[in-house]
DNA sequence: TTAGGGTTAG
């Protein structure tokens, strides 16, 4: 900057200060380069008795690259004001300004000032008209712009695709994506992210496996969304392959990949891996810290993400909101009371980090968790924010665990009503009136439900052996290897049996969060995809299952047992964190 | 000058 301010002087002492061709390469470089003042090209810009349209281009992007959205448009009309004619240069960043500012009213006119000026047939604009419809939610508007295209180009297909899927449409995006006529990566990604961020991990898969076949270059975005898939669904080989990838084919390790690795390892069950790659990360962005704690934390390892803490502080680098979420979800999932309550307040008084509503839910859950549910109803009291229905459940769930049920009742009532279409919220409340035998109770909520149309969420559990996910529901037979399944099953629990497990009857009079109602507790589907490793996978080897609920008291116990009996690891994902079953004990120390 | 990614409690 110093140099250009230099060079300006010599312009101004050449007499060029009214040359726009010179005063145009000085505004570029201050108002849109990196090392650039925006103030100074403003003030230069004010100075010029007439500048061209390259200069209000230039500076209606300044503008927009500082977020300064109201600036672009009013720029813009002080050029048609001057009788500047807009070129193909004036509309992208001025439609892409009244996109951010949400204004609807100036980014209609500015489209019709585009077909004005005649830039039907400039993709730029149009591919930004149509992005800028998908950000004021008109999704026919935005295909309207797409239709009227004389030519559209990759961006154009890939704009509309992602519109489609961002506004929840992801399977009117898949029917468009289907009509490509050529696909990039990036139009690849768009889609499989789609299904990654929705949930629909398998379909995400299969368009990954067809692109791979189709020969499209496998991109660190690419990676980074099937990584994401690979977490969600809980799928370590994959994910290992992915990663191998990587390392085998050059892709950068930028720091949001190394996180999205890091997760994946986390998520999966293997911490070690994680471990390894964090350790090996020569630069560690915050998070990567922050997803290494949090791996730590849902694994129940308390201490060790409190070490990791103290590592970062020691590096001198600054925690953020998400590391003392992450802190303490560790302390709260291992019991660490003390702990918990020392980082609540550290966390403000030495990072000036005000604790949001993230922070008042775990504080709550490590109370309650811990019985305290006195002093957890007393922090949501006294709470500077109105608490959402996250720190609610947090202390229903704690009112169940301890079995209080005057509070229960009444946050569980608070909650339905808050969110009426949860079905959880209505199962803990169940639950907890099961507990205690107030059966009238239990059949109002099941009524309850009924009228309101809301489904509870059938419960699954996962093994992926060989790169294949294998899905089992309570009771359910539509595997091809059923029978043998089954009989495994049965001599498992034969086997644990005789070392004195007793299947936790009063559970399943209680069982309606469990998995299914007409399937007793020996068909859960977590004992069936334990049985189907025990039968696949080699002796010794650690088995590992993710499932969609949490790990209910019988298959803990049997699952307990079996990796006593049968000397293995067995690793479960449930909904909140990982236990690790070994030689009959579990990594939780029954504290879930 | 336009399209794609990560870490957040229950």
């Amino acid at each position: 900057m110093a140099e250009l301010k230099q060079f300006h002087s010599q312009i101004i002492r050449l007499g060029l200060s009214a040359d726009n061709d010179a005063m145009g390469r000085i505004i570029k470089f201050s108002a849109v380069s990196e090392s650039g003042e925006l103030n100074y090209a403003q003030k230069l810009f004010d100075g010029i008795p007439q500048p061209d349209s390259f200069i209000y281009n230039i500076v209606i992007r300044g503008y927009l690259q500082a977020q300064l959205t109201r600036n672009c448009i009013q720029l813009y009309s002080q050029m048609l004001q001057a009788s500047v004619t807009p070129n193909h240069f004036t509309f992208p960043p001025l439609v892409r300004a009244c996109s951010v500012h949400n204004a609807v009213e100036e980014g209609k006119q500015v489209h019709a000032h585009i077909l004005k000026f005649g830039f039907l047939e400039d993709g730029f604009s149009q591919n930004n008209l149509i992005h800028m419809y998908v950000n004021f939610h008109r999704l026919e508007e935005a295909r309207r712009v797409f239709d009227k295209m004389p030519r559209r180009d990759i961006v154009s297909w890939t704009t509309l695709i992602s519109g489609f899927s961002q506004l929840g449409f992801v399977d009117d995006a898949y029917k468009i994506f289907e009509l490509v006529p050529q696909r990039n990566s990036v139009c690849w990604n768009c889609m499989i992210a789609a299904y990654v961020k929705s949930n629909r991990f398998k379909e995400a898969f299969a368009l990954f496996e067809r692109m791979l076949a189709e020969k499209v270059e496998l991109d660190k975005l690419v990676a980074a969304s099937m990584l994401s898939a690979c977490t969600g669904f809980g799928a370590l080989e994959q994910g290992e392959w992915i990663h191998q990838y990587i390392k085998s084919h050059g892709i950068e390790l930028d720091p949001k990949l190394a996180t999205s690795i890091i997760d994946m390892y986390c998520k999966c069950g293997c911490l070690e891996k994680a471990s390894e790659v964090f350790n090996g990360l020569p630069h560690k962005a915050i998070s990567s810290w922050n997803s290494m704690i949090g791996g730590l934390a849902m694994h129940g390892k308390g201490n060790a993400a409190i070490e990791l803490l103290k590592d970062m502080e020691r590096k001198s680098l600054a925690p953020d909101n998400i590391t003392f979420v992450n802190v303490l979800s560790a302390c709260a999932h291992a019991g660490l009371v003390k702990e918990g309550h020392h980082y609540f307040h550290y966390m403000t008084k030495v990072y000036k980090l005000e604790p949001k509503m993230e922070h008042f839910g775990c504080m709550v859950d490590l109370l309650g968790r811990a019985g305290l549910l006195q002093e957890a109803r007393k922090l949501i009291d006294e709470m500077p924010i109105s608490p959402d229905a996250g720190v609610l459940g947090a202390l229903l769930g704690a009112c169940k665990i301890h079995g209080e049920i005057d509070l229960g009742e009444q946050i569980g009532k608070q909650l339905i009503e808050l969110e009426p279409h949860n079905s959880g919220r209505y199962v803990l409340l169940a639950n907890l009136y099961a507990n205690v035998g107030r059966w009238d109770d239990v059949a109002n909520i099941r009524k309850l439900m009924n009228d309101r149309g809301v489904k509870k969420v059938p419960g699954f559990s996962m093994i992926e052996l060989d790169g294949v996910v294998n899905e089992f529901i309570a009771g359910g037979r539509t595997h091809p290897h059923a029978n043998e399944i089954y009989a495994k099953l049965d001599e498992m629990l034969e086997s644990i049996r005789s070392a004195g497990y007793v299947p936790d009857t009063e559970e399943l009079l209680h069982d309606i969060d469990g998995e299914d109602k007409k399937n007793p507790l020996k068909y859960h589907s977590e004992k069936l995809a334990i049985a189907y490793g025990l039968l696949k996978t080699k002796p010794g080897a650690t088995i590992r299952i993710t499932k969609n609920l949490r790990v209910c008291k019988d298959c803990h116990h049997a699952s307990k047992l079996i990796s006593k009996i049968f000397y293995r690891e067995i690793v479960v994902r449930d909904r909140n964190r990982f236990h690790h079953f070994r030689n009959g004990e579990c990594s939780c120390n029954d504290y879930w």
